[in-house]
DNA sequence: TAGATTGTTAATCGATTAACAATC
DNA sequence: TAGATTGTTAATCGATTAACAATC
């Protein structure tokens, strides 16, 4: 069956729905218009009607959409349902952050190691999780069917440990490393580019003293 | 003078301009056209142009565009020159990798603290910074004329903190808890939300295997 | 000067908003 | 049934791309 193609900006707005419907679940909401849904959200109500058209009709005329059914409905469409089995790679200060970070075994992630280079973090645990010898990654992810890689090196690393990555089976990347860099199309590439969104902070700050 | 309306995507590809723009440094190239900013970038030659005319015309009919000039020019834009003081709010193991994150001291941030409600963390240094009661922050702020928060909360310790932002003359926030928020608008948001970008990738391969 | 490439206007494309028929 | 709100088509708006005159 043909998909229509969905354009990243509904996609990147998926994620704010899930969240604030629940919002609305913990207030014990069980009904919600798209012009409510409008208010809390800050989007037009058209706007989220056209979005969750792309996936189906979820609500119905006159009384709008029930919370409970939309919010298992948006879950299934991220795909918040699975488990991936992730590993991260750099077993530095924000890899440790990540792996220890709140609210990602609930959802998608089930971190099975880190890996490192660094010989004096390698045999060490984080919160029960291993730290792994980067030399031994290949190997460990087809042993394991690693389905994610978190990239934490720093940015000097990264070409090669995405050199790396391409040859394995796995399908997904969440880089951290504020550097991009191109794989296979199959591989699926998140990036969170702090620098980046930190300039945007800077440029923000310093257009505002300009008045 | 009236300064056109500049666009969120339009500024959120200065800082790719700006880490392309270093690469080519290193590598010593001089000269660029928007041709071959393309070709590394991604983006057309076209939007390209259309960009940094935003702000003015920097390169030069028949050459292109001088390296050194350009990036210097886009290091303004961004606010790169200037240096904002800084605090954490939350010195978990998110605020510590922010705080220990190389990079940031060169551009734009000196953090002076950390700030926590944890008994056990007050008192202690991460690397050479002191980690403070958070029932002190106003005074801080106020006392050493900080420009920036960065929040590394838990999600629900946030609007308080807001709620405390909003009353000082803090410029910028740079938000890492996953929940979203409102401040006075003469204070700047930019917010990092790891979870969203998590579901986002968790939407790319939860497509990918429909196939 | 001839060739190249910018700066900028015009055309196209895509995303958002408005409108309204369908229907609960 | 009357009122409300969706689903969806049409209109508008904004962003990207194409085209080309200006000019180095």
């Amino acid at each position: 069956m043909y998909q229509k193609k969905i354009s990243m900006n509904v996609i990147r707005r998926l994620p704010k729905y899930h969240s604030y419907l629940i919002e609305l679940m913990e207030r014990g909401v069980v009904k919600v218009s798209s012009r409510e849904l409008s208010e809390i959200t800050g989007f037009t109500a058209s706007q989220i009607r056209q979005d969750l058209n792309n996936f189906g009709g979820f609500g119905k005329q006159g009384s709008g959409y029930e919370v409970e059914l939309l919010f298992k409905e948006i879950s299934d469409i991220l795909g918040l349902n699975m488990s991936y089995k992730t590993i991260i790679i750099g077993a530095g200060n924000l890899g440790q952050a990540i792996a220890n970070y709140p609210g990602f075994k609930k959802y998608a992630l089930d971190i099975k190691a880190l890996f490192d280079v660094n010989p004096k973090l390698i045999g060490m645990k984080i919160h029960s999780l291993d730290v792994l010898d980067i030399d031994t990654i290949s190997d460990y992810i087809k042993d394991n069917n690693i389905e994610i890689a978190i990239i934490c090196t720093p940015k000097e690393a990264v070409k090669k440990v995405a050199r790396i990555l391409e040859k394995t089976n796995i399908k997904g990347i969440w880089n951290f490393a504020p550097v991009d860099f191109t794989v296979n199309a199959d591989i699926k590439v998140e990036s969170v580019n702090l620098t980046d969104s930190l300039f945007v902070l800077s440029y923000m700050i310093s257009q505002e003293e300009k008045n």
